[in-house]
DNA sequence: CGTTCTATTGACTCGATTCAAACTAAGTGG
DNA sequence: CCACTTAGTTTGAATCGAGTCAATAGAACG
């Protein structure tokens, strides 16, 4: 497991939206971060609670999701090295969902306070704090389509293609595969599909040789064919270095 | 149509969510708004476009929505008077769906520029509209709960209860019913069925005497049966007013 | 008063669920 | 090292919710 130390990946995930001033970034690297491990299917917060702190995704992954109708769960998003998947909490302290972590997972938290401090301090950081909260938003948004309008291979395909892409955007999706410790179960509840569908469907996605999906393995085969098939566009991810981030004069 | 001062509806949802000092809320009224009417159906922004300015609804409502598969729209939320649905252009200005009007509205446009200089100006601000925006965010987490686990009768109960509340944060739903224009195919791209479906869906709620649903005008009837049905909880809608809004000392 | 939406109904089809069972892999403890 | 357990994957058969197609009925519009 690589950690580092935990500013390192948010430092490196920043820069990917915005050129930072060193200012910035010194503040960044001073900001109080406690390290702590989680075990796989351990909930770091949920629904109800009043968080705060952030949760800063070092290493491993996090899921958020809700249950509906009082026993079927819905996954709505998968969080990623670099990810802090509750940074709405920062306005919005009382959760409506809960978080939790993917297989063995390495997160640092940042206390509400200080980080309210260093983004008062900074427009430039609260315009890029505030840009990342608007594309999880964006990322809900497709996720509205991709269940409301795809078929379940064309559901899993997206999901698949996300994950690629926000991984790869991390430097974590070398050569188009990478691992990921969830169960087809898991899988179903993303793409609100029953775990025997989403059987079906991998095995079709597998027949395609769209990839291969040994386990805990995915290696994409035919990109293309993936995108195509999942009808994936990267464009709501909202990837590409940003527009610039000056607020005023 | 009632439209005022374009200010007022943005005064009015800010006070649900916060107290404003008196300069923020001079601020607010000095900010310059181009006030416009739509026709239904006309586009406000599209796909594509790099967005300059914010649209805020004075009157009538509006939606957003893109097209998956090329060809099929799905509908990801509807906007009443005081919203302001791209709010996320101001640090996303590229749009990733479009927003059009449902039915005859009234919308004012306030120039990202003077947004900006308001913002940088007050932390109080930045605040309340930072958090309109991650509620946004959670309203669309729970359309992918319920398009992902609800079937077709429960994602249509939910719709209107979520449109019941919304309205009457605004004043605008009194004795829990409300009109609203569009037709039995745009509640059916919003709820991820077919058009057909959602007839018989709407025919279902009539005879199960939930809600009365002549043409455009929706009037509740049972509303624990139809909230119960559509496994309703209002908590994602953060409507109450808000926790202590000071950034920092 | 015809044209165009929109709502409604019936018949048929299909994607996906459910239920049940079998199979595989990975521990765990004796 | 083997019996036993448990979690996860795979398969088949029956069923069902929702989609599609096609036709009709109403309402709204110019």
């Amino acid at each position: 497991m690589e950690a580092g130390r935990p500013y390192t990946r948010l430092l490196r995930r920043l820069d990917s939206v915005v050129s930072l001033t060193e200012s910035d970034r010194r503040g960044i690297a001073q900001i109080p971060m406690t390290v702590k491990n989680f075990a796989n299917g351990q909930d770091l917060i949920r629904d109800g609670d009043i968080s705060t702190q952030c949760i800063l995704v070092l290493d491993g992954y996090l899921f958020r999701h809700k249950m509906a109708n009082g026993s079927q769960r819905q996954i709505m998003s998968f969080h990623v090295p670099g990810d802090i998947p509750d940074l709405q909490t920062l306005h919005l302290p009382k959760l409506d969902h809960t978080v939790t972590a993917l297989g063995a997972a390495v997160v640092a938290f940042i206390p509400h306070t200080s980080f309210k401090e260093l983004l008062q301090a900074s427009p430039q950081l609260t315009h890029v704090f505030w840009r990342e909260s608007l594309v999880d938003a964006a990322i809900f948004r497709e996720w509205v389509i991709n269940l409301g309008q795809r078929d379940a291979i064309g559901r899993v395909a997206h999901i698949i293609c996300e994950l690629v892409m926000r991984l790869q955007a991390v430097g974590l999706a070398q050569n188009m595969s990478f691992t990921i410790p969830w169960t087809q179960s898991d899988v179903a509840d993303a793409a609100g599909i029953s775990t025997v569908h989403a059987n079906r469907v991998i095995q079709e996605l597998r027949r395609l040789e769209l990839l291969e999906w040994d386990s805990r393995l995915i290696q994409i085969r035919n990109w293309d064919g993936l995108a195509s098939l999942g009808d994936f566009s990267a464009d709501y991810l909202h990837l590409r270095k940003g527009e610039p981030a000056i607020v005023t004069g």
